[in-house]
DNA sequence: GATTTACAAATGGCATGATTTTGTAAATCA
DNA sequence: TGATTTACAAAATCATGCCATTTGTAAATC
């Protein structure tokens, strides 16, 4: 009852064609939901602008939900890779570095189409909850896989406690902002940086 | 241009009669919307249940818009009087308060209508952006003049700044709980106790 | 001073039918 | 083989008109 013949190269192209469609797929959703909203975007209007068949869609993501979800998490996964990038390139200095990236996260969130039309209050109650939701569940686990990597001597538990906590925040004045993006960012560094010294061993305690 | 004949004790008296109407209405439309929520709610509805004419409503609130304002701001400031509360019996330890105020917050919360309604997904536009946008500005203020006014070494910069980002979280967590209130008490305890240390005058700072 | 009554305008169902869109399956094509 | 095309049923959306309700305001009445 096993009748390969040993994987050969195939297996990979396959998972590489397939990841290339994905993005080709999720890059289009992205410009139509920037140019119409998600509301007003047909899985025809996905497939036309993806120069693929409509079928193929539905092979590919199963469901109009489903390829939403998929585009909201790129979203977010870009959001968190440019965040990750430069908390790395400020690994060196721990405030600055939780500074910096509040600051670069609120300046992309606020021309995000997602970000854009839930502040906008146009189509809030279903992007609205795929922010919150996914992005929460995604970027704390991301933040909380980062810290520990950058500064070895944090617990996971702390990482996952602070990562959680940062995200909330950053999705709160994401959507709420309450002053421009350097101030909050210097705010948030004044009010977790003592918890950032005691989790990285202050030479004091 | 001044014909007033010396205020009597009639003034107080009036202001005493309006207080009890706001009272009175605002409580019923709290029935109200627990029972039937807030969209099957009709101005009628309201004077009915607090037994006024429908007029006396308009008298005194102006609009639908207005009571439904009148009605969130005064849950808020339910909660955040009974957080207040919290604190000042807690006085002598910042930690404990923060920790008790957070678990008594997010346990009143779980039991609002309001909150209640947005969690489950009903009305979640309307109210949801009076909960986040009153309920921010509200609770902020509150709190940002409830610590300095309990320990008075915080300077009210540094109380704003708490205030805002312990009301964000709360409602943050309000409205997508993580754990169960202890649990995420004792989180946001752990988080914000290094700060207060030192906006209270760490010894060894 | 509040209630009742009256009323215009806006809003909100609701029934109807047409249209679009979703999601699945089979046939076709390269 | 895998994607496309075609076909199709079920569901969702939309446009329409109509009716009932509700909002908001004003005047009359208690």
């Amino acid at each position: 009852m096993n009748a390969e013949p040993a994987p050969t190269v195939r297996v990979p192209f396959q998972t590489a064609a397939r990841n290339l469609l994905r993005e080709t797929v999720v890059t289009a959703v992205e410009d139509l939901v920037r140019a119409r909203g998600w509301a007003a975007t047909t899985m025809s209007d996905v497939a036309a602008a993806a120069g693929v068949s409509r079928q193929t869609l539905y092979n590919e993501f199963g469901s109009r939900q489903a390829l939403v979800e998929a585009y909201v998490t790129k979203e977010i996964e870009g959001l968190t890779a440019r965040v990750t990038e430069a908390v790395r390139a400020n690994a060196d200095d721990a405030h600055r570095a939780l500074r910096i990236a509040f600051d670069l996260f609120l300046k992309l969130a606020s021309n995000e189409p997602v970000v854009q039309l839930i502040v906008k209050d146009a189509e809030g109650g279903e992007l609205h909850r795929l922010l919150t939701g996914l992005g929460q569940a995604l970027a704390s686990e991301q933040v909380a896989t980062l810290i520990p990597e950058v500064w070895p001597q944090v617990r996971p538990d702390d990482a996952r406690l602070l990562a959680e906590t940062l995200v909330r925040l950053a999705i709160s004045h994401a959507l709420l902002p309450a002053r421009d993006p350097a101030a909050t960012a210097h705010d948030m560094e004044r009010v977790f940086a003592p918890f950032v010294d005691e989790l990285l061993g202050r030479p004091g305690a």
